[in-house]
DNA sequence: ATAATTTGTTAGACTCGACTAACAAATTAA
DNA sequence: TTAATTTGTTAGTCGAGTCTAACAAATTAT
């Protein structure tokens, strides 16, 4: 089978068709378009390139539909997605539009090998036993605000947490 | 003054020019081919957009200089760069072949904040007290690998060190 | 010093992904 | 049911970034 890898632009478009269908239920050229703000004749060009891979149906006027494997490469691409805004938002304390910039760009390049790995850090570190914020992140905002690193009171703090 | 974001592709152009006037001290169009793996012809065209945004000293069957400018730029996907390599291979433990290539299409696309946030975030681990590898990315080593958390053994650890 | 090789350049073509202008079809309002 | 509006399409253009083919200049070897 041909498994060539497709463009950040491809991906952007099947990726904004994946969350109009959530949003809308049918999507349409214009819809497209607007997501992404580019013009009509621009998501023309697109869905005539996904069609021809078979990643997406689409027939003169009518609405546009992920074909099953679109909606495989589509659902991988918000996957990538949410992870980095995750990864950027909640645990780095990025701003949530800078993360959602940064994350549309990053999505399109990283490996499966480092989206696993990343999934896997985020996991770890959402599941930490803390209440609010793991501790060591909690240190990391001190230190990024401070420059210092807090001093190590081991036994003295309530979560028994240290400074890392 | 123009503050126009530069290509991926004339990013990479800066950085090659950059790295082979560190690793040779002078710079051929045929050393710029090779390294980014493109024909020269591609290269003098990069040579001719960049010379004409003052980021590069190229004339004709000359070598290859960056400008002041061009310097600071080049050193900032450098930069970039080298972040990312250190937060995929050092800290998330991916190898070093994939943390390079990822850095590669990476170098590009983040902002500035997120530069800054990785960058601390980095530093804050790898100032880390502990004698190796963070305690908290030992834990994750071991989360990563077995998909089970340490027990939390508070006092026990020699560092002192809880499990996150 | 000349020949062979390497290096650099020019010209021209191609792909990709956007755009505008013009028009056609479908939908909504009167 | 026309008219107005919105939506979709086609055709053609453009810039970025790559390529090949052909040639010119510079360098190296004989």
């Amino acid at each position: 089978m041909e498994k060539k890898k497709l463009s950040s632009s491809m991906e952007d478009y099947l990726e904004a068709i994946l969350a109009l269908t959530k949003k809308n239920g049918i999507v349409r050229v214009s819809d497209i378009a607007q997501l992404l703000s580019v013009r009509k004749p621009s998501v023309n060009a697109a869905l005539e390139a996904l069609s021809k891979k078979k990643l997406v149906l689409h027939k003169r006027y009518g609405d546009v539909n992920l074909t099953k494997e679109g909606k495989v490469l589509a659902r991988n691409v918000q996957s990538r997605h949410d992870m980095f805004v995750k990864f950027l938002n909640e645990i780095l304390d990025i701003d949530f539009k800078t993360a959602q910039e940064d994350a549309c760009k990053m999505e399109h390049v990283i490996s499966h090998q480092t989206f696993n790995k990343l999934t896997k850090f985020i996991e770890f570190l959402e599941t930490c036993p803390d209440q609010d914020r793991p501790y060591c992140l909690q240190n990391f905002d001190y230190y990024y605000k401070t420059g210092r690193r807090r001093k190590c009171e081991t036994g003295k703090m309530k979560t028994g947490h240290n400074q890392m």
